[in-house]
DNA sequence: GGATGGCTCCCCCTCATGGGGGAGACGCTC
DNA sequence: GAGCGTCTCCCCCATGAGGGGGAGCCATCC
């Protein structure tokens, strides 16, 4: 059965963007649209979406208090995923701690928005990695690192990205966690997975810009 | 004897900075100021000193101009440490080029900045640093000034390594730059040799540890 | 004029990388 | 016990990446 998604944005050509993007997915199936946060609960509770994927800027009802009232109103609520245009986005950090279970920037690339609708759906948090770091700032107390674990690395995950941004190849990090080369690889694969990236060489930047690893 | 320091910088506080955190050491004075390239030739002229810190980015005269200046008009140039503000380094790559001995950010911290100012005036250089002693060892006896002309990169790799900075593939870059692949395969291999990386990933952490490029 | 260096493009070649599957062992929770 | 997630390892496969050559064009410098 595949995964079923419910659009929210007031932007037609957005909604249509996404709509473009995630049918052309085999396993992915967009059943309806809203075109304000108003209209999300009784859609939600129509259609019964595994995923929401929501603009946070919206008139009538923002992202934020349609995620807060999709999760009050309904017993099983879907994953919710908050879309916005600005990486420095104070709605978004409302969105979160209302309960949205990640964001994603619109100038994403379709593979990453893919991604992010199959990790979000299949429970793992996601934050675009570029923003983590200015989440970490506005959240304060939590570290860069504790943003970073939203991405839902594993420990042995981390281990590998923090060998990655050392430089080591497959061989090399095999070597130093004493394990197989495809057991790096698998590894590897899940740091890409997560963090969005395509090669390595993404992950690595990724691991910078979100205050992973610090230069110096 | 001292360590003579001559501070150029259009920014009063910036050059009250350095010469605060550069008096404090007692090997190191600071013997002059200038607020922009025109006025340091006389000044050099007249001060000898054996360290110039010049930012790149001044009115009148720029930091590249007044460094070829500089060791153009003085029997026996003192070395040059260029300071910039930003990682973009359009500016910098121009002054070593110039023949500057090495750069350095303003955000730095104190003690990098009086370490800085010793290796430059010792003879080390600043560039990658990390690539230099690399450099440096494979080479043998090569120099540490060397080493640094092998690692400047030319205008054209810059913007390579600036692209690979940003995740793109060389087809990617090629299509931004408006060239062939194979011209980027060229560039990059140029990088790689230059900033004595295995591959791009590596290029791409050392662009960020040398400051090349900043998280955020 | 000749030399140098940067930018461009081409060939051939090897191989690490990453995606697509799958599977067993272990520990945890329900 | 069943289920789930993590960690481990395996297969095949396509391709991007990088090395080693070479070459022409053009500007600058001596």
């Amino acid at each position: 059965m595949p995964l079923t998604v419910l659009l929210v944005d007031d932007e037609p050509l957005v909604r249509a963007g996404l709509r473009a993007v995630l049918s052309a997915q085999p396993d992915i199936e967009v059943v309806g649209e809203a075109a304000d946060g108003a209209a999300v609960i009784p859609l939600v509770r129509q259609l019964r979406p595994d995923l929401v994927a929501m603009d946070v800027r919206m008139p009538l009802l923002d992202g934020i208090e349609a995620t807060r009232a999709v999760l009050r109103s309904v017993s099983e609520p879907p994953k919710i995923l908050v879309i916005t245009t600005f990486e420095n986005d104070e709605y978004v950090y409302g969105a979160l701690r209302a309960g949205a279970d990640g964001f994603l920037l619109k100038r994403s690339r379709p593979a990453e928005i893919v991604n992010a609708v199959r990790l979000v759906a299949e429970g793992d948090s996601l934050l675009f990695p570029a923003a983590v770091r200015r989440l970490a700032a506005e959240y304060g107390n939590t570290s860069a690192r504790e943003a970073m674990d939203r991405a839902a690395l594993t420990e042995r995950e981390a281990d590998v990205l923090r060998l990655m941004t050392r430089g080591l190849s497959n061989a090399e990090i095999a070597e130093r966690l004493v394990v197989g080369t495809e057991t790096v690889k698998s590894h590897v694969s899940a740091v890409l997975a997560k963090l969005g990236a395509r090669d390595r060489t993404q992950a690595v930047i990724a691991a910078y810009e979100s205050g992973f690893v610090s230069p110096g």
